[in-house]
DNA sequence: TAGATTGTTAATCGATTAACAATC
DNA sequence: TAGATTGTTAATCGATTAACAATC
């Protein structure tokens, strides 16, 4: 592959909300679009549109603006959206069914393929179609199938040493849920979503507003 | 209150880890801890940690170190978790729900009071005590109650009407967990949390291993 | 006191914005 | 061709890291 100067995640982070935005713009068939137009809808810098862009090369054209279905399917190759990819849960509680539930991850190519948890209680139940099955199973499980990505809403005290096991198993991606920063193999990507940090980020704002 | 400068998200989006980096210390029993010893636990440099800090006064001693108790507290002051703040959530489908189960935000004195939803399955169900009510409803509960959040699970068809109205009555902040981006009043803060450019972003970094 | 570590200034690095030549 | 808009370089701005004097 071509060497390419490492792009910052400040980037990256931006390409999901571009490529909604041009989804969207596909949706009501509009078929061209200029980096101000963009800009202005989005509320950003023309210039940080094209900057952005132009790190993985010319997607425009001069005097015409971008064309918005293969600027759309670019992205989606950039991020990787152009592959499918088998994805797991583990920790099937509340959390664990409700984007057990969501089916449109699969639309993008993320397939949920395997539910893991400890309870009894939940093991055996099916979620669309998917049975919850004991942890006990999961090795044998991520091995056969080649599993891409673990989904992690298990409780803090547990993501630690499934996140380990999951990662010697081969796993790809750890989409990780739980209050816990994880420390694994470089060959294991991790993408976290701490809700309590973001929830702690609201207060703030909300109390910034006395101070102006 | 005293003019101060403004802080950068950047920093404000770190003080949730920091915080929850002291609470696991507190809960050790920990008293002290240097700016190099969180440092090397946290993975950032110490400097990132001692100017951070320096945003808001000194909270260090030299020669010392940091009190973890008071530190502690000092960030939960910063962040606004001092204080009370009542939510609803808007949108009782699976991810309403698996928040609605979540009791972790309550002792942070984020206070969930109220479930709005138009689907009338739903409308009656009670989780964790608190009824869902049609969201006809929401306006006479929002005013009345004085909510400060609303937690939107809505599809997105629905969240731009919902917001814009909860900003008309009075809401402070939103958590947004909608695919949408909302442009309302400087008065209503919005945090967003946007899945699923989350699980492109770990789509792109599983691939960007394959350039290395 | 000597040692340690903060608070803070200065240096570096990186990201964003502005400007404009290239070109469709 | 003239007008428009990209691709890209240069300028600016902001954030991070390094260094060290202040001080406990």
């Amino acid at each position: 592959m071509t060497e390419e100067r490492k792009i910052s995640m400040a980037v990256i982070r931006r390409l999901p909300r571009y490529y909604r935005y041009l989804g969207e713009l596909l949706e009501k068939g509009v078929d061209k679009i200029s980096s101000r137009e963009l800009s202005e809808k989005m509320n950003v810098t023309a210039s940080q549109i094209r900057q952005d862009l132009n790190n993985f090369g010319g997607f425009g054209q001069q005097g015409y603006g971008y064309n918005v279905e293969y600027l759309h399917s670019e992205i989606a190759k950039i991020l990787g959206l152009d592959q499918n990819y088998k994805m797991i849960i583990v920790g099937v509680g509340n959390l664990g069914q409700a984007l057990a539930n969501y089916g449109s991850f699969e639309k993008r190519g993320f397939h949920l393929v395997g539910l893991f948890d400890v309870n009894p209680r939940l093991i055996g139940m099916s979620i669309r179609g998917i049975e919850v099955k004991d942890i006990d199973q999961m090795e044998q499980f991520v091995k056969e199938n080649k599993i891409d990505i673990a989904i992690l809403t298990v409780p803090k005290t547990r993501v630690k040493d499934i996140a380990e096991n999951l990662a010697s198993w081969g796993i790809k991606g750890l989409w990780n849920f739980s209050p816990v920063d994880l420390f694994l193999p470089s060959e294991v990507q991790i993408e976290n979503v701490h809700l309590s940090h973001s929830l702690m980020t609201l207060a703030y704002k909300i109390n910034e507003g006395d101070n102006l």
